[in-house]
DNA sequence: ATAGTATTTAGACATTTGTCTAAATATCTA
DNA sequence: TAGATATTTAGACAAATGTCTAAATACTAT
C-alpha cells in the first residue's frame, strides 16, 4: 500500500493513470502528452509499475502500458475503511 | 487533491487517520502512540489539517483532532473515476 | 505571579524525490 | 550490416520531506 500512495503522490503520475484509464498507450505516446523528458516519464512509469498500478507489455519496439484494476480495488477498500468512521 | 495525496503519502499520517476514525484524540494522545517526537507529530497533524483531512478544535489547553469525512468523499470519487476504466 | 502541562514554531540536517542530459539496449527496416 | 526509432539506465543536482532539539506560546492551578 505504501508504494501505491507513493506512486499517487505526483500530479504527472495521476494524470498518466487517468489517461490510461481511457486507452492503453505506448511510453512514447504518454511522454508526448507532457512537457517532461522521456527518461523522466520512463521513471514515472517505473514507479507506477512497481506499485502494480500499471503493466507494460512489450510489443515489438514499443511498450504498451495499461492500468491494473486490482490494486485500485485495494486502494478503494482502504478509503472506504477510512470513510467508515466508527462511532 | 494534491495536498490530500501528499498527506496520505506517509505511513504515520495514514495510521493517525485510521486511529482518529475510531475516536477523536488530543495531539498528545496521538503522539503517545508513536515513537516519534511530539513536534514531529505536530508537523504531521499540520499537513493533515492543511489537506483538510482532519480538524483540530481547541478545548482548554488541549487540541482535539477529528477526521473530516467530506474530503474523504472527494478522494473516494477520484478512485472510483480511475476504477471506471472506459472501454 | 510562578510553576507545570500541552502544543506549536523555528532551525538544522540527512534522505528522498523529480528532473535533466548522455549513454546503453532493443527493435525495425532498407 | 547500418541507420533510425523506442525505451530505459546511469549519474548529477536542486528542491521537498521527515526527523530532531531548543525555544516560544497558551492554558491551568497553586
Amino acid at each position: 500500500m505504501n508504494d501505491v500512495f507513493k506512486a499517487l503522490n505526483d500530479e504527472t503520475r495521476r494524470e498518466i493513470l487517468l489517461m490510461l484509464r481511457k486507452k492503453d498507450m505506448t511510453a512514447g505516446e504518454i511522454a508526448d502528452c507532457f512537457h517532461i523528458s522521456k527518461p523522466s516519464i520512463s521513471h514515472h512509469l517505473e514507479i507506477l509499475r512497481r506499485a502494480d498500478l500499471v503493466s507494460g507489455e512489450k510489443q515489438g519496439q514499443y511498450i504498451i502500458y495499461s492500468v491494473n484494476t486490482t490494486i485500485i480495488d485495494d486502494l478503494l477498500q482502504w478509503v472506504l475503511t477510512l470513510k467508515n468512521k466508527k462511532k
